[in-house]
DNA sequence: ATAGTTGGCTAAACCGGTTCAGTTGGCGGT
DNA sequence: ACCGCCAACTGAACCGGTTTAGCCAACTAT
């Protein structure tokens, strides 16, 4: 019941050594006694001591804590539960090597990379997650400046000496397509994701490929950052033509439900007058009418790895890039074949 | 461009002073000549020093970080948009502070507990945010236990010795309910929250209070976890009975876009067959047809108001509680008179 | 003139670990 | 019997701040 902090050298008085010699057994090192180390790790848990986290940062120049920036707008942040499954997948990493995650949301990019540089100056983390990649990205050679460790979620598009943990998103934009190509469908619409982030570029050149593999003609493609109140006006821009697309392919979920939004206010079935399909297979997709035809992304998979990877680089100084299965396409009922007018 | 770190003892050497005395002059506390502190902090500027928070935190036992512990279901926690933008107010107050936030998601209660515990043994952080409250929260006594300050988000039910921020939902699930009856409804029912969380509980009772004091019978309610997929389920019993009501009161938005999903799939018109409304005004609120009567919380403006108040109880070892605006009804189109038969 | 205060400042201990130069003792080799 | 070597271990410096005891000069009070 001694509430007093028990410090290393209560440890050394107690077990007849120096501090030194505790410290080398606990961190198991060479140069200890087999016979002594056990009974200094013996009095260590008899004592109940728990090295001080504060006191090993100070000395080994290390946090024990890794970061996470996030600089999205604050609506397309709020509508895409990308980022608490990725952390919980992260978190369940974490927890169990005594590290903890800091978090930051930032407004914009200016802001984000004075986190980067303030995180460092202030020694809060030994590494951090990229996330959200843009073309170009300012952050890769910000990072291998302030030499910090990084993983990135996704292959950049320049140069980069860090660990990519990817889920390669094109084979899912390819099957929707070809879903909605054998299902009939000739004019095919894409609402597509912000031109700054990697994903959405991607997801857009995924989409104009599969159209052409499919022989069909090229489709519209409506630019967007991402929010639902975007996905709503490029949906309403596609719907309000006189000539129709037949189908839209949304660069994520929450713009697909708001593409529903629209459709049923303007009085065009899903899916009988227009089918659609979304990306992420966020929860709603299940329970929306009718209910999303998708693809499935898996970010708490995504965040496992990304710790486990990003820990790895940290400790050998290297770590493999990771490839986890491609998303792929869950088809519920919001596409179907189209109408012969 | 010197990029050798400057310390304390470069800043008393150039200025001609000891250590000690730069410390005193930085903290400004008195014992310091005017004129000698002038020039400390002017060598210290031009040196470029930042105190290392490490060292700091070593010999202050502070760590001058913040904690938030987040214990939901993954699906829970995934379509609700609460914490990032809770988050992202938090995050506005403490850039300015220099100060950081540190995160936990963690899968259960027990593991809850466990990680409140290893924050403080860690010295992680210097406060935590409390959220989700619980009835007779666990929480409450281990934090006071372990003597770490606190702000709880919303009033607790027992003694709490720490600020509550509060935002009273009850008068916006009072307004939802006089807004359908002065409609003309009068069979409402209630698609409530868990009965473990104070917060669903207090919106079930104000349900119940509404619906008295309208006049009304008693209305049905279902318990749920809060989930899509309960709320959900919970429509489709509410909606498969002989007598139906003709309208509904979810205690979240996203369990509301469910419900309407449902009513979609029955063929059953909304708002002409049934009204709804949510709560929480998410983004997906106005793109879903019909746009969704709900009730506005602003969980970044709460975000703020707790940041505010667990630095102020940090520094000044009180804080007074925080009364936020109420949450208020926003009318959309979800809810219109019900159709008499 | 003398004792008592007080403001400004220094030196050193301290927070609790890690690390490294150096000491000791035991063992094998010749 | 002597040397060399290595494994085991100690002592002290170090990380970079904060804090306390105490010193000195100047100023007040009697």
């Amino acid at each position: 019941m001694s509430a007093e902090k028990v410090t290393i050298a209560d440890v050394a008085r107690t077990a007849g050594v120096s501090k030194g010699l505790v410290s080398f057994a606990l961190n198991n090192r060479p140069g200890v006694g087999a016979e002594t180390r056990v009974r200094i790790l013996q009095v260590a848990q008899d004592l109940g001591w728990k090295p001080s986290l504060r006191a090993r940062s100070l000395s080994t120049q290390r946090s024990f804590a890794l970061g996470l920036v996030i600089a999205r707008n604050p609506e397309v942040l709020a509508s895409d539960p990308f980022f608490p499954s990725f952390i919980a997948g992260v978190e369940s990493i974490l927890a169990a090597e005594r590290r903890a995650l800091v978090l930051s949301v930032v407004p914009d990019e200016e802001t984000e990379l004075q986190t980067y540089r303030s995180l460092v100056a202030d020694g809060r983390v030994d590494g951090v997650f990229l996330s959200d990649l843009r073309h170009n990205d300012a952050r890769i050679p910000l990072l291998t400046e302030l030499g910090l460790p990084a993983v990135t979620l996704g292959r950049p598009d320049g140069d980069s000496p860090f660990p990519a943990v990817t889920v390669d998103d094109t084979p899912g934009v390819t099957a929707s397509v070809r879903y909605l190509a054998e299902l009939g469908h000739r004019r095919i619409a894409h609402v597509a994701g912000s031109p700054n982030l990697l994903h959405g570029t991607r997801r857009r050149e995924a989409f104009a490929a599969a159209m052409a593999a499919a022989g069909l003609p090229e489709g519209q493609t409506v630019e967007t950052d991402f929010s639902v109140g975007a996905g709503s006006d490029a949906t309403r821009q596609l719907l309000g033509q006189a000539i129709r697309p037949t189908a839209i392919v949304y660069a994520n979920d929450p713009m697909a439900i708001a593409g529903l939004g629209v459709a049923h206010e303007l009085g065009i079935r899903v899916p009988e007058d227009l089918s659609i399909t979304g990306f992420d297979d966020i929860d709603f997709c299940r329970y929306v009418f009718p209910p999303l035809t998708t693809v499935s992304a898996a970010p708490a998979v995504w965040g496992r790895a990304a710790a486990t990877t990003l820990l790895q680089l940290m400790e050998h100084g290297h770590a493999d890039d990771v490839d986890l299965p491609a998303a792929r396409l869950i088809i519920r009922g919001s596409a179907a074949p189209p109408l012969r007018p």
